[in-house]
DNA sequence: TCACATTGTAAGCAAATACTTGCATTTACT
DNA sequence: AGTAAATGCAAGTATTTGCTTACAATGTGA
């Protein structure tokens, strides 16, 4: 199915403005990646900012990233932190264009910049929530749950940061090893148990 | 003691940069912020790209970011890691600017992104060297080597990273409490002990 | 077929920008 | 004092950029 006129231009706009930035993506490129005249630009969108808040807008209302947590619970820790590491990370890989474009333009696109510098608070509290109600079920050992979640939130952030950016490194990064690897480095942690093992 | 001319240049470069992009960035706003005449730019580094990448050279010879591990190093898991975390986040901290512009104009400048890239890597191998050798000194219990490094490495970096440029969050992100509470936690997850307090 | 909305084409404009040139002024050093 | 380097000043140029206007071409639904 094509796309319409609209969806192009926005395409465009976002791939461009992740390249060069703002104010170093022309509209005439912009029109030309979108196989588009570029008085159409205009005519959809008023001016050059109004496309990237049209696409801010798009994209935002589209998926929120607010992690289902009643729903799909198991209250298994490996199980549902993988599940929401997975659910989480995929989220962020939607708006991956969005959040590089937020730390390019920062400032330019407040609406933008208040949606993205939310994720990370809110992540948070729904970790601190979750750990805080396996520990009145009795299914870990009590620990320090705001602590924790931060850790949690570094971890998740760090490893999308670096895979974002850092190509070079990427290379063995997949979700999958991250979570199976990484996520249940973590998760032993907090159950008290022996650490991973050596090979 | 008065900064150079050419100093003044570069610092305003930078500033303007690290607000505007390279593109965003005018002469004659990088000059009205050093209190210099506009030809004054061009007489010293050429064109704009010159300033930027004489800043880049500047600031990457006066420190490289190598943790002299060899030295300072007392086989103490908490003290040694404690130093490491707060050498590498200082050094980290001085070279922010230049990070962040290399997150903003990643490919135009490649030898600021090659150094930047590098960073990471480089910490994850003198980690796992570190790790390495606590286990053979028996100071810690086996463990997986490379996936523990790497979670270190995101931690510290999802800190860096969030701490940079989510500012709302910031408020009580010292290093010392990220040292004291996130770093400590990470380092009981590798000694098989009971978690932290939960108070 | 007719009306209307969408898009293309051509031309251009006012402002901004990187960078240059020529010359005057200041600063620093002997 | 005198010389040379560094900096300021004024003016300008060629190009780019965001955006506009007027009009023609194309499609679409009644």
């Amino acid at each position: 199915m094509t796309q319409s006129t609209q969806d192009r231009i926005i395409n465009a706009a976002i791939e461009l403005v992740k390249e060069k930035g703002f104010v170093g993506a022309t509209t005439r490129e912009i029109a030309k990646r979108a196989q588009v005249n570029e008085v159409t630009l205009f005519r959809h969108f008023g001016n050059k900012k109004g496309i990237i808040e049209a696409a801010i807008e798009k994209l935002s209302f589209v998926n929120s990233l607010s992690v289902s947590l009643s729903e799909d619970v198991v209250w298994d820790l490996t199980k549902d932190l993988s599940m929401i590491v997975k659910i989480y990370q995929t989220k962020l890989e939607e708006k991956r264009d969005l959040i590089l474009i937020s730390f390019k333009e920062a400032g330019r696109f407040p609406e933008l910049d208040q949606m993205i510098s939310g994720l990370p608070m809110k992540y948070k509290e729904m970790i601190m929530d979750y750990f805080q109600t396996m520990i009145q079920k009795g299914k870990v050992p009590p620990f320090n749950v705001e602590i924790a979640a931060t850790n949690f939130l570094f971890l998740n952030f760090g490893y999308f940061m670096l895979k974002s950016r850092l190509n070079p490194l990427a290379e063995d990064m997949s979700l999958d090893k991250f979570i199976n690897q990484n996520v249940a480095q973590f998760i032993d942690s907090l159950q008290g148990e022996p650490s991973i093992n050596s090979d």
